[in-house]
DNA sequence: GACGATACGGACCCCGGGTCCGTATCGCAA
DNA sequence: TTGCGATACGGACCCGGGGTCCGTATCGTC
């Protein structure tokens, strides 16, 4: 009904502005160096088909984003273990943080600018509420954590981008270093067998 | 030697623009809502003075940040316990967090500002680097703990102006609510004394 | 009261996001 | 193949906000 196929021309320059984007965001060192303009430009476009086609700028760094995280969202809702679902708490929970962490480090710039462009927070405009409310479900099903919503809010915020972009980028700290702190410290939130 | 005595209406001139500038961001929704202009105006200044006094936006907000923050920088370097230096880490660092939560729950709208005002990351421009220095050397005397730098970077994210705002503002959590949730948060991470 | 130093203010500039509309392209149908 | 509506294109244009400049007013000192 509220179907219309889109015009050849019009999806083939969706994809190229797509592109052009992303190499330019991976290129510079923040996403506030690039602007609309430059990215119509190396798309070989015009701003309105920018425009037209994703709304504002906000919505051409949505439209990036959800593209490379479709994947890992696929292999969360129904791959197999660890990520996907069946998987006991205790280990799904490191595994979901440690794949987020992953794809913040493998697209730094994406992350990165959509964190600063979504008007403020990340905690308004998209999958954040997805991701957390994942997490929470896992967390509330961990004997000993009594509240997993906060939990969940806390472990994610450890993987939030511009932490990662200063622990990686500015401190030169190593991928797999990261990821080891990064799941020793959830081990610790879980509640890692450790006794006394 | 480089100290030259201001003269009067700079001084006078500054402290309105600072008033000024906290009451509208107190107002605001957004510190985005509000302008240099605005703030001169309601400052009943020019722009000039405004610029000239601190810089730029990021200068203004920082200014005023850190003449709130005063009070409590001075609690944590020479206050009495548990706040204060000789109080034992385990005590210590909650008590740390809490403040820090505090701060950022009394003045959201000015520390949104700033974290939104730095040129990316809060994790760059500012005091970050104090409070994460002073957290790590606590936490690197928690035993069991592997990483201090990282727990306390990762502690430090779950008190982030944005996430404060979002469950405060937006979810409606009571500051009581946050500050327990925070604590026992907290607790975890250092290893609370439960057994299996 | 007079004069150099300092600060004031707001008109002005620049740049970037977002819009508009005359023109080009598409795609369907005859 | 041609004709014609619908759709998309592109870049000139607008606007709002951060930051600057310089002629004028104020300060404070001698």
């Amino acid at each position: 009904m509220t179907e219309r196929k889109p015009r050849k021309d019009a999806v083939r320059n969706r994809a190229a502005v797509l592109e052009a984007a992303d190499t330019l965001f991976a290129r510079c060192a923040g996403p506030a160096d690039i602007t609309m303009a430059d990215i119509a430009a190396a798309a070989g476009v015009g701003k309105g088909t920018l425009f037209r086609a994703f709304g504002d700028r906000t919505g051409l760094i949505r439209a990036l984003h959800e593209t490379r995280l479709a994947p890992l969202r696929d292999a969360v809702a129904q791959g197999p273990p660890p990520l996907g679902p069946g998987t006991p708490p205790l280990r799904r929970v490191p595994a979901l943080l440690d794949a987020v962490l992953c794809f913040k480090l493998d697209n730094r710039h994406l992350a990165l600018a959509l964190e600063e462009a979504g008007s403020g927070s990340p905690y308004e405009a998209g999958h954040y509420d997805r991701w957390h409310a994942l997490l929470r479900d896992e967390l509330e099903r961990v004997p000993g954590l009594t509240d997993g919503s906060f939990a969940a809010h806390a472990l994610l915020a450890a993987t939030r981008a511009d932490l990662v972009e200063h622990l990686a980028g500015r401190q030169g700290m190593t991928r797999e270093d990261l990821r080891a702190r990064l799941a020793e410290f959830t081990a610790r939130v879980l509640g890692d067998g450790r006794r006394s």
